[in-house]
DNA sequence: AAGTGGTCTAGACCACCAT
DNA sequence: TGGTGGTCTAGACCACTTA
């Protein structure tokens, strides 16, 4: 019955610390040395824990400054959770238009993806996405309500930074990782309308689940794109 | 003017011995405690090298055996160069059956892709991939001559493992990394003969650039893929 | 100047694999 | 049993940021 090794220990003591929402986005957490301290390992022990969140994007780096839970910048969204480029190559941010936003029963499905009990209710946005003033994504975002109390369509159009970057601070829903699944669709009469193109058009269709700490889904959203003059990027390996 | 840290230039040793054929997938590396010796620095410092090599799935540890240039095996390639999943999201190994193999002059575009020059030679490899029989992706492969002297429609047919392994086995070619560009499209007729569709159905155009040792580009392929039944994966964050 | 993270060292001990 | 990588420690010194 082999123990996990104590850098494991210690970086499972560090995350639910984190998920706890002790650190907020902003505040440095203790240094290393009182960290290694307080859990009574070396600090060559503690820094291989904080590696390994930094690896995950959980924590930030700064030497001289600081640990700090990783915040969701502009940089962080277009590096990591936006992957149509223009067919230049040049990756530019979005202009982001929130088009509607109410509140609904979720369907079985959406259930399903959120992990919610049947018949929870979810918020529903509607994002148009344009890039040098053409638009070019269309969004339809789902998420549970329970964790989004607040969430208007007034604070979506004011808000300062990217999306995620509100669910971090306003509503402490801290985004790490996701999953995509792209298949290739039809335009139908609204993407064709939003989008500025004929009914009909191949164009992707684009669902994400989004997960935050220990994996649980927070947001489900399908995209269509219309890839005429963009693409989806993908890393591999 | 600040010098890079030792375990960078252990790392950049480590690499160029590497991209020599020194130690071919399959033999161990001298162990920890000789190269550390070798490069006169500690354990500690060679082990960060190492660290970030493993990282980069070029190096492979196997605690009690040793460190090994990391091989691909059918495993590596469903995992990070393998994409299309059935809609059930069981992601299971396609059969491929490779239609044919030529040679001929990389057109511009081609050249500047693979980073050639002007007029060189490519072979040119079309597969047909299925899964669970049935025929879902085509694939377009093009290869700088110069480094496939030998590959024949033959030995891609009785190659035991994957296209990579073979490269990697046969040509020294180690496939690292690689970009994916994905767009909508529509069937044209071969891919309608060829996937069983319809003339105009909309699918996938999946562009990649395959890189190896110090990001050098050593395959480019188009792949068109029907999404019926089978989605595109992709990580995110 | 004081405090933070980053690098580097030397050594002990453990877990795993081959023989 | 001997050799490999994996964990853990303690401490020195460097680089960077802030005040």
């Amino acid at each position: 019955m082999p123990s996990a090794p104590l850098y494991k220990e210690v970086r499972e003591k560090l995350l639910a610390s984190i998920t706890r929402g002790l650190w907020p986005p902003g505040t440095p957490l203790p240094s290393e040395a009182a960290l290694s301290q307080e859990f009574s390992v070396s600090v060559g022990t503690l820094r291989k824990a904080v590696d390994e969140l930094v690896l995950e994007k959980v924590l930030m780096r700064q030497q001289g400054r600081g640990t700090f839970v990783a915040p969701h910048n502009v940089d962080r969204t277009l590096h990591d959770f936006f992957r149509i480029r223009h067919e230049d190559g040049v990756s530019r941010f979005p202009q982001v238009e929130t088009l509607s936003l109410r509140r609904q029963d979720a369907d079985p499905p959406t259930c399903a993806r959120l992990r919610l009990a049947p018949g929870s209710r979810v918020v529903r946005v509607i994002n148009l996405l344009s890039i040098d003033s053409s638009p070019v994504v269309l969004d339809e975002i789902f998420l549970p309500a329970e964790r989004f109390e607040g969430l208007t369509l007034d604070v979506m159009r004011k808000r300062p930074g990217t999306i995620y970057h509100l669910f971090q601070h306003r509503f402490a829903v801290n985004v790490l990782r996701g999953e995509e699944h792209v298949r290739a669709c039809r335009a139908g009469a609204r993407e064709a309308r939003s989008l500025g193109i004929r009914i009909g058009t191949p164009m992707l269709e684009v669902e994400r689940i989004s997960l935050t700490y220990y994996d649980v889904p927070v947001e489900w959203r399908r995209s269509r794109v219309n890839t005429a003059h963009h693409y989806y990027n993908s890393e591999l390996g």
